[in-house]
RNA sequence: GCCCCUGUGGCGGAAUUGGUAGACGCGCUGGAUUCAAAAUCCAGUUCUUUCGGGAGUGUCCGUUCGAGUCGGACCAGGGGCACCA
């Protein structure tokens, strides 16, 4: 037998698997389905070390899902809609749909040579009109069930390009290309009505739905829904009304702090503000220095806490003639409760930074546990811990709890406010100013308003003849491809421009790939045999949104109809990222990990020598260009040693730093089994592969216990996705077999038998080659899982540690079955065990059975 | 800033969930094989030591017969923050 050659093994087996069409599903109501999905990727060009290792995890589970019975749906497609194909549009000149279609053609034949156990039939892309159709059919339903609403928000804008930018294309506040600072801008767009389902989406956590999912997964969805009960409330504006307004409503998490109320704060979006920034220069300069921090929660929370004093002033609604001022700040949200606050900076920290930039009052009313009322003070950090209010009239004495339920009731009852569930989750805004998407199937008529295209017209289908030239929506400035006709008065109409956010699209794959011909959005019969997807695994960056969209995707389809279920993923896992340091030239542009290398403790270019600068270690990205390909290792290694080596490590929940070494010890691994099975040639032959379970033969008992512990501590670490444990068991039954030279034919077939099955997983090409030589019956990808047998799990002696105070001092080889009393004198009379306790009183002896004795002197 | 997560030898990590810290792999050292090399195989490998032992899981403190694991405070790194996907 020659060495192993990937290079040849690797594409012959695919070639099989494919015209034996192994891995192609079928309907079938007799068998349990199992249906595993990763979550598809974004055809950027090149698969990366993130696919690899995504997809391979996956393959793991679903080719021994098959091994175990199942019939396992196990698809795979393109999130082929978004940015960076329509910016390469704008750099290169070639078509999104040019670029996206090459790229998936490249991808597609990478992923084929990682040799993943996917039904390929049932492929789609999310830019193919075949999709999007069904996406244009599902918002025709949901509009037509009230889940749509048009709104205005905020986006960021770019004045000189006269665009829309995405977050990511905001750098320091400014624009990408132009370098304008951006601003903030309303408009009117599409939204998904989310907030009307949040109550359920929030219940589903906890009440079992999700039982299936990681804890901390949840625990981000939970603080993301944000369900909050506080007090809404009107602060009354002193003297006469201003623009309509006679009062400011207020909403606080914390109205048992109302005593402690120092003044009133506005969002410079709020209504109010608008009114008076039209006639006062000062605050409108100030509103529009606001609107430079962008959009996201982030800027405007880590912006530097400013305000601007009105002037205005509000009444306490509790304490008669006090008079607080009125400030527009920048850290407050619009979009979150009322857009208006009252602050208690002395327990609040944001309030206390604000109140000490400005020298305002902060009044104490939360009595920390064993502080003095007349000494307590805030210094440097507001107390945002539970205690007894003073300073509050009558809520003195009460505890933190007892106070809120006592001042809304109050409020209430003096009806000046009353006690409000608010949300932090928003509506989902889908409206995107772009033309690789999905477009939004809405015509707009002068007499008719807001129309749907109707059903029949559809699909709405994206113009080929685009120009992008110039920034900017194309679909906008289009020269024909907007006019219509109304479908209601027949005269002249435009069409919607705005295309679908891309989550929309990855917001129902799953359910399109049970049944990814039919004419309708889905195929309900098929729908029904395989949803809930039994396995979801994807990054751990998707924990949020993604996810959070398609539960509430399949609840809306679910009110029209198209699928049967609340929940869309019955069980989740989150793996980590693969991360690789950063790397900036001296002109600031970011640089492959293969343009650089480290000559002596300094990191240069290597075609010009010039310094670079070594960034923090993030998730590889293709803007960031910290991306390794994987190609070089397949091509050097072939695929196995990959799947192998990106499994072999790392827990697949944790992150991974990428780094060179190690590739070469699965390449070891795969020779050394090659060698092992050949050398053992028809050693299978003639066996039925479930005979081989209950074979016996004589001085061979050792082999057959490792064989059974291995079968049975890898399919448990399969089931638990512990990966690096199931293939640490799997080079510890290696040395056994190798070292098994006394072991009987059968335990030893037994013995390769087991061990081929249970790498096909990991290394499928070399399991089929192993299976071949040895003389296995059919194909490995088709035979069944191991099974294990408990009577030969057990050994007859055990090894019991010995501490003296804790200390292991010592180690005591007996028969499992002893009782204590036989335990305890073994363990004394040990000669190390004596050494330690002479002259010294036995005050405890602790016996855990089967793990530890622990002798306390 | 807010929410979530992570931290163990030279490196990736394991530890049956409170019971022998360092499984397995990488790297390194020594040996076998070879004309030589590659490959392969075998052995060793937390640190320290007066060879009895002592120390040790990011730091400090606590609970316990016993802590990598539980609690508190802190430090460092990563992810998400609604238009990257």
């Amino acid at each position: 037998m020659g060495r192993y050659n990937p290079k040849t093994t690797e594409p012959k087996w695919q070639k099989i698997w494919a015209e034996k069409q192994v891995f192609k599903t079928d309907f079938d109501p007799e068998k349990p389905g199992f249906y595993i999905l990763e979550m598809f990727p974004y055809p950027s060009g090149k698969i990366h070390l993130g696919h690899v290792r995504n997809y391979s995890m996956g393959d793991v589970i679903a080719r021994y899902k098959k091994a175990k019975g199942f019939n396992v749906l196990h698809p795979m497609g393109w999130d082929a809609f978004g940015m960076p194909a329509e910016n390469a549009a704008m750099q290169l000149g070639s078509h999104p749909a040019k670029v996206t279609y090459d790229n998936i053609a490249v991808m597609r034949e990478q992923l084929q040579q990682m040799g993943l156990s996917i039904d390929w039939s049932r492929e789609f892309a999310t830019c193919d009109p075949d999709y999007y159709v069904h996406e244009q059919r599902l918002f025709l339903d949901f509009y037509a069930k009230g889940f749509v609403d048009r709104k205005k928000s905020y986006v960021n804008w770019d004045p000189v390009d006269n665009t829309v930018l995405a977050n990511e294309q905001v750098i320091d506040g400014k624009g990408w290309r132009s370098g304008a600072p951006v601003e903030r801008r309303e408009l009117s767009q599409w939204f998904f009505k989310i907030t009307d389902m949040a109550e359920d989406l929030l219940a589903a956590i906890d009440d079992g739905r999700l039982d299936g999912w990681p804890d901390n997964v949840r625990l981000m969805q939970k603080n993301w829904i944000g369900k909050s009960y506080g007090l809404k409330m009107t602060f009354p504006i002193s003297g006469e009304p201003i623009n309509g307004f006679s009062g400011i409503d207020v909403f606080t998490t914390r109205p048992d702090t109302l005593f402690g109320a120092s003044f009133v704060g506005l969002s410079p979006d709020h209504p109010l503000v608008e009114t008076l920034a039209a006639t006062d220069p000062a605050l409108a300069d100030f509103v529009e220095e606001c609107r430079k921090t962008g959009t996201t929660e982030e800027a405007i929370e880590r912006a530097e806490k400013k305000g601007h004093r009105l002037s205005i002033e509000v009444e306490h609604p509790l304490i008669p003639g006090k008079k607080l001022s009125v400030w527009v700040a920048n850290f407050i949200l619009m979009q979150y409760g009322t857009g208006a606050v009252f602050a208690c900076p002395a327990h609040d920290q944001r309030d206390l930074d604000f109140a000490r930039k400005y020298d305002l009052p902060i009044i104490p009313v939360v009595l920390p546990p064993q502080e003095d009322p007349k000494t307590y003070t805030i210094d440097e950090d507001a107390y945002t811990g539970t205690g007894t209010l003073f300073n509050s009239e009558f809520l003195d004495g009460l505890s933190v709890d007892e106070a809120l339920k006592k001042i809304i009731k109050h409020i209430e009852n003096k009806g000046i406010g009353e006690g409000t569930t608010t949300w932090r989750l928003r509506d989902w805004g889908v409206s995107r100013q772009r033309y690789w998407g999905c477009p939004i199937p809405i015509i707009h008529c002068k007499t008719c308003g807001t129309l749907p295209v109707p059903a029949e017209s559809l699909p709405v289908k994206l113009p080929e003849n685009v120009d992008f030239s110039k920034p900017g929506n194309p679909l906008e400035r289009h020269p024909t491809w907007k006019n219509t006709i109304c479908p209601k008065c027949g005269k002249d109409a435009k069409r919607e421009t705005d295309t679908f956010d891309t989550f929309v699209d990855s917001s129902w794959y799953f359910a399109r790939f049970a049944g990814p011909s039919s004419d309708a959005p889905t195929n309900r019969k098929e729908v029904d045999y395989w949803l809930p997807v039994d396995q979801y695994i994807g990054g751990i960056e998707h924990a949020i949104l993604h996810l959070l969209y398609a539960r509430y995707f399949t609840r809306m389809m679910k009110a029209c109809g198209h699928v049967g279920l609340d929940e869309p993923f019955k069980n989740l896992f989150t793996q980590g990222m693969v991360t690789h340091a950063t790397y900036k030239s001296a002109t600031g542009e970011w640089l492959f990990p293969e343009q650089v290398e480290n000559r002596n403790g300094q990191w240069v270019e290597i075609d010009n020598g010039a310094p670079v600068t070594k960034g923090a270690i993030e998730k590889m990205s293709k803007s960031k260009k910290n991306v390794v390909s994987p190609e070089v290792i397949a091509e050097t290694y072939g695929a196995d040693a990959a799947r192998w080596f990106v499994l072999s490590d790392s827990p697949p929940e944790r992150d991974v730093e990428w780094t060179d070494s190690g590739v070469e010890g699965a390449w070891r691994l795969v020779n050394r089994i090659w060698d092992m099975a050949a050398g053992h040639t028809g050693l299978l032959d003639g066996l039925d592969v479930g005979q081989i379970d209950t074979l016996t033969g004589p001085g061979d008992k050792n082999l057959r216990r490792t064989t059974h512990q291995t079968i049975e501590g890898v399919s448990s670490d399969i089931e638990n996705f512990r990966f690096n444990k199931a293939i640490a068991r799997i080079y510890e039954f290696l040395g056994h077999i190798k070292k098994a030279d006394e072991a009987s034919k059968p335990a030893l077939a037994e013995a390769y038998s087991a061990l081929i099955r249970m790498i096909a997983p990991f290394t499928p090409h070399l399991a089929e080659e192993c299976w071949q030589v040895l003389g296995g019956e059919g194909l490995v990808a088709n035979a069944p899982w191991p099974s294990y047998n408990k009577d030969l799990l057990g050994s007859e002696t055990i090894i019991l540690p010995i501490q003296i105070n804790g200390k292991k001092r010592a180690e005591l080889e007996i028969s499992p079955n002893l009782n204590r009393e036989e335990v305890e004198a073994l363990a004394l009379s040990n000669n190390s065990v004596q050494r330690h306790i002479e002259g010294k009183e036995i005050r405890k002896f602790i016996i855990v059975p089967g793990r530890i004795i622990n002798i306390v002197v």
